[in-house]
DNA sequence: TTTTTATTGTGATAAAAATATCAATTAATG
DNA sequence: CATTAATTGATATTTTTATCACAATAAAAA
């Protein structure tokens, strides 16, 4: 069953494989990915068979094909666009953020309620919250990015919805529940920090690591 | 047995808490946490059992009593320091980030290679990173984000461990693997990201959530 | 060409995590 | 004070996730 840990490690090994391959690889074994993404590798591939991604038996897997199905299994064949609410500090470093270009993710827009941060002259426009269902159609978009307040998370991810938005990834530290058909993976600094607190603090007990 | 996802419950318990609180609950039942943490009671109260959390029968539990108890299971009734490695745009992002005094975390430092980015006149002083085993030896520090470009993390994460930093927050996107008692948190935006457009596109398949 | 060796792919097994169940007990009610 | 109703706490059950084990098979070696 396809559920959200086997497609973070799909997205893991797919790093590990771009990695391999700047390294010279042409083909790599199950193992060589265990050990880069940090799992054994019948996991690794026991996730391969669920997306019916096979191999060449003592031959391994030829390190081009596999990058190729594992880009369209996650959609990255395409540009995926994305839109980001509230250009705030966490806004803002994700729109200076470089990585999501080289992966193919393209933060089309900001949208703030503050008329200070309005802009359009940037790389990346900040338009006024208003024009936020407009654009979001327009642009067939469907995944968002929430970076606001966490007083003003609940009523922005309505908005969010109501525009159609179908997936968000929510910065503001409250336990965001999606609705009917809308996904939401929430990052929790704070939460973040306390887990390795707790871990640093309890260091006298086995280190427990996932 | 306490493990990763365990302490991000209570984490999760706590902001709850702390929100029912405002509202004026006294006292609260396994039922009331689970709706806000989106779990079961039954987890709830495993949870709780395993750190020796009780309540009353029919009575449920004291709301500060708990927060009371969590927040020193979490180690969080004194003010926890860490410091930050890379004043780009996600370290300076998590500077201005208010929420962390409020949960009793400070970040004492940040540091940087790039000469241009070193001040100590802000609230958060960003020093040279030649100055990072000092600063963490004479402070007793043991946990750090790391917020560097990838081709740097690896490196850092030595440093970072050789000054005696027990606990990583890895912003990079590069899986890190500790060493021996070392606990690492990795937080990858961009997985994150394929991770919803998986799902978002999958979206004719039954929406799957954790 | 035949034999050996290494690796995949998958069904079986084990481990871990979450949920359901229910007796014990306590607060509220009459 | 006795009775009722509701919730905890702990055990049992179920579900999920990961690992193991090995037949099938393809590359390499003889």
């Amino acid at each position: 069953m396809v559920n959200r840990k086997c497609i973070i490690r799909l997205s893991r090994y797919k790093n590990a494989l771009k990695r391999l391959k700047a390294l010279g690889f042409v083909k790599v074994f199950s193992g060589n990915l265990a050990d880069a993404a940090g799992v054994t590798s019948s996991q690794v591939r026991k996730d391969f068979s669920l997306f019916g991604i096979t191999g060449n038996r003592r031959g391994g897997y030829q390190v081009d094909e596999l990058i190729e199905k594992i880009r369209e299994i996650l959609g990255k064949n395409e540009l995926q666009k994305v839109v980001l609410i509230g250009a705030g500090s966490i806004g803002n470093a994700l729109m200076r953020y470089r990585g999501f270009e080289t992966g193919g993710i393209k933060i089309m827009a900001a949208f703030d309620i503050d008329p200070v941060k309005i802009h359009t002259d940037g790389e990346i426009p900040t338009l006024p919250l208003d024009d936020f269902n407009d654009f979001v159609q327009k642009h067939s978009i469907r995944v968002g990015i929430l970076a606001v307040p966490d007083v003003a998370a609940h009523h922005v991810s309505e908005i969010m919805i109501n525009a159609g938005i179908q997936g968000i990834l929510n910065f503001a530290p409250i336990q965001l529940r999606g609705a009917e058909g809308v996904i939401i993976n929430n990052i929790n600094l704070e939460v973040e920090l306390e887990n390795l607190i707790y871990f640093v603090n309890a260091a006298d007990k086995a280190g427990i690591d996932e």
